[in-house]
DNA sequence: CTGTTAGCGCTTTCAA
DNA sequence: TTGAAAGCGCTAACAG
């Protein structure tokens, strides 16, 4: 059984193919009769519409193309799912790309989508990328190109990231609601400019709430498990120990866990604790530390939002080039069923 | 500036289009300097054939589809990266769809997917479908299916799951093993028939080691977190408690994990912990809790590879109708550094 | 309201 | 070894 097409429904309908194509898309300048009797043939023939011939004729392919540098990551996992939720919304198709963090791949792939396979490109740079004329070759093909997380900062394109800044102000901010006087700020040397954004969040959060912002508090951990453990149980050892942490990933939250264990410190009665994260391990743990993460979902849906924006022309100037979305505390209210 | 065609080529070489055409295809009947010319023209001018006019002409996309539940879950998320690697090194695309597990999503895609826009498909079936219709009209158009991970009994069809039986057997001797002598097993009723097969695989790897298989040890918990964490702590406070725990979801590991603490039992020493597990938190959480996952990548490559052998005909007999990959232990040799 | 016609860009006979 | 021409299935002028 093959593919029943537009001409097969114009001959059973005595009917031409022109008249058939257009009651299909219900043009005004069909009779309603006729659209009708369309509709049901159509229907009784469970007619599917070949949409390359569709694309070819109206240069338009309706799909869109999602390049990431990984997915089995649950935050271009989500994004993955918030991008298709309104790709779907709208009519339109997803197509995806794993760069695997290889440059040249992000180039290949770029270098084969100026062939108008699709409408336009939702992108995360992989890390390793340094030049850009493959992404610049795809604007000047007409593609529109939306940036997602691993923003590209000399490209003119929209670009929806998340705010590191607010990020780590919110994060710092719950600690010292919820008591704590010496909130540390564990981190590692992640892209630098994050880093130092959500530290600069942490340091205004702690100058609202005129708390003395001690520079003994702010570790740097290294890569290394031992090593990077030491510098926290020495952090914890102190008389002056922290009431509170705030760590910019999940490996160092549980760490700051298992020290705390070593040293009898009970969380969150001693220690309360926020994370960085993008996994369910955190909270899953110990429900009381709690989470900030990437709100990787909404970020998807927002730059589907952005791209369909130039792709369907709704819009004459831009007013939101670039939007930047606040991680979203997670609360845990799971019981630990005790 | 526009798309680059084969008409522009022919125009400027003062060739005709069939021959620029035959030539970049690398046809035997032209001859090398024409070849040449027309290579090094198209490469100059980033030409990028238009692939929807060229679906069209032949009636195949170079497009799979992958249509799952859900993604926002490493195990999908690690079915798409082994999918699409297998897919680009044979030149072909991957559109994405995701069913949210609802059946009639899932039909409204399979319906849509008989319109020719993708050569075969890489399906998923969601919790709630009980039809196939939608299906069966796929593989009438002669659209391969495959199915992956949650796989329809009904049809005929390639199909890639879990080797639940041998996943159980593996858990299990892997305590056994480790010196575990009463080894339990604790169990939510996923699927019955996926929980059934890891119990036989539980109860048979303790025949095969001659341990008694003392009923008692086998825990069906339900939902309910507290309630299932009463039923554990039981378990632990019988004299006669486990020294090995299988659980069939990461969850009751966690939970297994709290109720050592409480009744003070160490892990390992005292209850070495099997977990399967498609997230990192386990391992996280505590070095020791050994996971097995189901081998999502491998999963994937081997769907998209039964999918291809089927689109590229190299196969005459299907010997491989049904592949079970057998789940993977993961013993993480991570410091806990203490 | 409906039909005729001319492509979209590519592949593929068939002819030279 | 190359070219001319037909056509994949659909859309959109244009004409009735």
């Amino acid at each position: 059984m093959n593919a029943v097409n537009l001409k097969q429904l114009a001959l059973e309908l005595n009917l031409s193919v022109s008249t058939v194509s257009r009651a299909l898309r219900d043009s005004w300048e069909i009779s309603t009769p006729t659209k009708q009797r369309v509709f049901d043939l159509a229907k009784k023939m469970n007619f599917q519409p070949n949409p390359y011939a569709s694309s070819l004729r109206k240069h338009r392919s309706r799909t869109i193309a999602v390049v990431l540098p990984e997915v089995a990551n649950n935050f271009f996992a989500l994004a993955i799912k918030g991008i298709e939720t309104v790709a779907r919304e709208k009519g339109y198709h997803v197509l995806i790309y794993l760069t695997n963090e290889e440059a040249a791949e992000e180039m290949a792939i770029a270098s084969s989508l100026q062939s108008g396979r699709v409408d336009g490109v939702i992108l995360s740079l992989c890390g390793s990328t340094k030049e850009t004329r493959h992404l610049l070759e795809l604007q000047q093909r007409n593609i529109p190109l939306v940036f997602f997380d691993r923003v590209c900062e000399e490209l003119t394109a929209p670009k929806v990231m998340t705010n590191d800044y607010e990020s780590g102000f919110i994060a710092t901010e719950h600690l010292i609601k919820a008591g704590c006087r010496r909130v540390a700020h564990l981190t590692i040397s992640m892209s630098l400019s994050i880093s130092h954004r959500r530290q600069e969040g942490y340091v205004d959060a702690l100058r609202r709430w005129e708390l003395p912002c001690d520079p003994s508090l702010v570790v740097h951990c290294p890569r290394e498990e031992e090593e990077s453990y030491r510098m926290i149980r020495e952090l914890f050892s102190s008389s002056f120990r922290p009431d509170g942490v705030f760590a910019s990933v999940e490996k160092l939250a549980v760490q700051v866990y298992h020290v705390c264990r070593e040293l009898g410190l009970r969380i969150p009665e001693d220690v309360k604790v926020i994370s960085f994260s993008n996994l369910v391990t955190a909270s899953l743990l110990e429900p009381s530390l709690t989470t900030i993460a990437q709100p990787a979902y909404d970020m998807g849906k927002e730059a589907a939002t952005m791209l369909f924006r130039r792709l369907e022309k709704k819009y004459i100037v831009v007013p939101d080039d670039q939007v930047m979305l606040p991680a979203r505390l997670e609360v845990r209210n799971s019981t630990r069923a005790v």
